[in-house]
DNA sequence: GTTAAACGGGGACACCGTCCCCGGTTATTT
DNA sequence: AAATAACCGGGGACGGTGTCCCCGTTTAAC
């Protein structure tokens, strides 16, 4: 299927085997879906576990916990931005679009871009700055748009949106199960209502854009 | 031993030093903040360091860590049903009852009360079950007024609103730092909004109730 | 069929949280 | 104010757990 056009260079056969692209695709999702659940300081051996694979090769594809979390960040990142994109293009309605665009990220678990903020990988590696940068773009876009079509109040910010968007996807620690995924539609649909116009309330604070996220979330916790 | 009825009166030592119990005090206010935190498996040591008490004072206090949970989430849960009944006395609109008391819930960091849900403690507890039907008689008192008045949607029900304030108010993980506090009180806001009536979209699934999340928060997770 | 990369499990090492012991300190009593 | 006993707090040993490597086996690719 993959016929990449490369004329074999005369070093070295460039072709990982398809078993082991496999399991690095595997263990990305694995990933995903635990550092959403248990934060990104799960244990590896319980990713290589639940991801069916030995541990050994999850060391062997990232010898380093951040090279990991770049990978998964990178993956969602990506993910959700195409989310962004699609709804835009294909949603007429400003303020449908927002609420497709939301409940995608849901799906998601977009709720696994907190290890953004815990400085445990390089926030400013090139492919994370181009990716978040796209991210951004495409989201704000929606914000924007829902904004001047005078359906998304104007008291908010992509950073509000973002920040809510994490929290209440999270799943409750312990609680493996998927109980509380029928919730969480739920409870963003009420989020998404409480955003539409006319504002129902004055909001204290000031619009959030993902400018002041990372800004504020680097304070040491403890010195 | 210790001379038992002869001499006293009292034929126990009535009076703990006063000391005593303000470190027990200093030591349950700070577990209570630390589990917001960190979760309720954060360390003994770190608890003590925090509290500004020696670790054996902790483990004096309560050599078991259950011990520590069931008061921490026992006074939790009644500051939080004060906020209920206060707030349902001293307000005449309905929705501005419901308001209030989410608000004051955010800011006792309610969702302290998610360790209830990684059977880390006895949730079957007299002190604990009457407690809580105290906390679901408030709220509920809270949520069947302002339905009554027409003010709050009738598609959402406690549940509804306890998780999503818990999940609201939940600190991200690693960022120890209170940068998201300002966040807490605005996305509250417009879930708020969400809530009043009329209805601005259709809800998925059925409104939860408190039953419903104890039947299904107990699934073990991998055992 | 041959080759070599990739796999997976077992186990040693190191780190960290738990828990106890004991000298010093502080509140209470006369 | 002095005596007394309970309480406090830090240091350190023990045990558990996550990390990481080694090696025999499997499997994709040629």
């Amino acid at each position: 299927m993959t016929s990449t056009a490369d004329t074999a260079p005369a070093r070295r056969v460039p072709r990982p085997r398809a078993d082991a692209l496999r399991n690095r695709e595997r263990i990305v999702t694995t990933a995903r879906e635990m550092f959403v659940e248990f934060g990104s300081q799960v244990p590896y051996d319980e990713i290589a576990r639940r991801a069916g694979v030995g541990n050994a090769t999850l060391y062997r594809n990232f010898p380093e916990r951040a090279d990991l979390v770049h990978e998964v960040v990178l993956s969602l990142m990506a993910r959700v931005t195409e989310l962004a994109e699609r709804a835009a293009e294909e949603e007429d309605d400003t303020f449908a679009a927002l609420r497709r665009f939301s409940h995608g990220a849901a799906d998601e678990r977009v709720g696994a871009l907190c290890p953004m903020l815990d400085g445990a990988f390089d926030k400013d590696h090139p492919d994370l700055i181009a990716e978040r940068e796209r991210l951004e773009e495409a989201v704000q876009g929606l914000v924007d748009r829902a904004q001047r079509a005078g359906r998304l109040r104007t008291d908010v910010g992509v950073g509000d949106l973002m920040v809510a968007l994490s929290q209440l996807t999270r799943p409750l620690p312990g609680s493996g199960c998927g109980a509380f995924d029928q919730f969480v539609h739920r409870h963003l649909q009420l989020f998404l209502d409480g955003l539409e116009t006319p504002a129902r309330s004055e909001l204290p604070g000031k619009a959030a854009t993902l400018e002041d996220l990372r800004r504020d979330s680097c304070a040491p916790p403890t010195s």
